[in-house]
DNA sequence: GTCAAGCCTATTGTATACAAGATATGATCT
DNA sequence: AGATCATATCTTGTATACAATAGGCTTGAC
């Protein structure tokens, strides 16, 4: 009953009749989606994480998610593991899974680190990015251009993104663009908080337009800078962000 | 069948026991390694992978594993799933888990973050560590100190990893510091293969004096450039070291 | 002899059953 | 009545059963 998979196999479960739902209750909204892809449920969990849907300090169940996705508990507890390892959840033994508590002062740091890889990132970038590097990261630029120019958040978001992206890529050490990558996406959901302050994207479009004039000329030590300020200022900016909301605050 | 398991499973101790201890059968040692703790399963892997007994590219058995460690094949895929979220292994969907193949190439990129990083906390160490703070770093130069006069290259490695460790903590950034273990540990093994390297043991004392000098005397760029070097010079040794020895080696 | 197609087997992935830990609840004693 | 211990119940963790897939092997045709 529980499990809709197993009633529809030919094979009779030996004593599957063990108890009727207790929790039928819930709502099972995926009805539809039956054959979730390998990776699906992570996602969809790390989704409502991201989007605040989850609380942090919420404790996930995992028979709750397991019913949600039509699947047994198995794949669910792999893909809590693996936001587990990713620092979104947190598994406390015995316990279950919690939604992270992250901290103002923890985000702060996490920013710092980020500006620092950043910045590596530009620096390589501009030594070692070529023509057609430079015009792939040009034309992000442009779009960019154009999401700011129709006031589209969302698209701003979504392409500052890939900007970003790619001038990880093109720093051509493929282990810091996958380490950037990785806390670009942590950070995700507080960058785009920031878009909100007014003005924000303008002067975040300036600077790209700065990083990528120095990725251009080849000035090194002007990439980093560039880079590495412009992560910093978005640090700041989250933390006057988060200033303005509660007054007593603890950021070292 | 498979698991010879089960049959025995008669656990006594009630649960009368009133002793906050978690663990009481860690030194039982049943049979082979019976009652192993949590996260024992992927600490012994992982220690195959970083000693050389797992060989790159090699499959790891999950029933072989889970007949060495006496347990069924679920613990045994969840400490693989850490170890490829870690990046020691590599999960190949409907293939199984191989000891992942690191070419030299990525080790370098991957010896240049980690001297970013170090670079980072030793910057910001010079400017944070306190009066405490600055003697535990000069305690564990000492004891690096001593277990080179005496030859000691294990001994060296402990107190080597205890000392960066220090600075890590010192830069005041948790999260930071967490990263840097992080690579730490997964460099571990290609750190240790340099101290063979001829007079390198030496080398690395001079400048980890230098180092202490820098942060105690408060000189932030002078200090980030000091351990940015010194650990640059750990991945340019080591990619001496390895083409001094592999001709015949398929290096990527 | 070679190649291809289909079964065979070994191994992964998932569901379910079962055991052990944790929390909530109720009974008993002071 | 309140506290404490015992137990009931729920949840996590692990074992086992089953399903599905990949790769090898056999067989048959050319």
């Amino acid at each position: 009953m529980e499990q809709g998979r197993g009633t529809q196999s030919s094979r009779s479960v030996p004593m599957a009749t063990s108890e009727p739902g207790q929790y039928e209750g819930a709502e099972r909204v995926e009805r539809s989606e039956r054959r979730v892809r390998r990776g699906d449920i992570r996602d969809a969990i790390e989704q409502d994480i991201l989007t605040g849907r989850s609380r942090p300090g919420e404790k996930l169940d995992e028979q709750a998610l397991a019913r949600r996705f039509d699947v047994s508990r198995t794949p669910v507890r792999e893909a809590l593991q693996q936001l587990a390892s990713v620092g979104l959840i947190e598994l406390k033994p015995n316990r279950g899974a919690f939604v992270r508590e992250v901290s103002i002062g923890e985000l702060i740091q996490m920013f710092e680190v980020m500006a620092e890889l950043e910045g590596m990132a530009g620096r390589l970038a501009a030594r070692r990015a070529g023509e057609g590097t430079i015009r792939r990261i040009r034309e992000l630029l442009l779009a960019c251009e154009t999401a700011a120019a129709s006031r589209d958040t969302d698209a701003y978001y979504a392409e500052n993104g890939r900007f970003h992206a790619a001038i990880y890529e093109a720093c051509g050490n493929a282990f810091l663009a996958s380490e950037a990558s990785r806390l670009h996406q942590r950070l995700k959901a507080y960058r785009r908080l920031q878009l909100r302050v007014p003005k924000r994207m303008e002067q975040s479009l300036a600077e790209h337009r700065r990083i990528v004039e120095a990725i251009e000329s080849g000035d090194a030590a002007l990439a980093e800078r560039e880079l590495k300020d412009h992560i910093a200022i978005q640090g700041e900016r989250f933390a006057d962000f988060v200033a303005s909301l509660s007054v007593r605050d603890a950021a070292e």
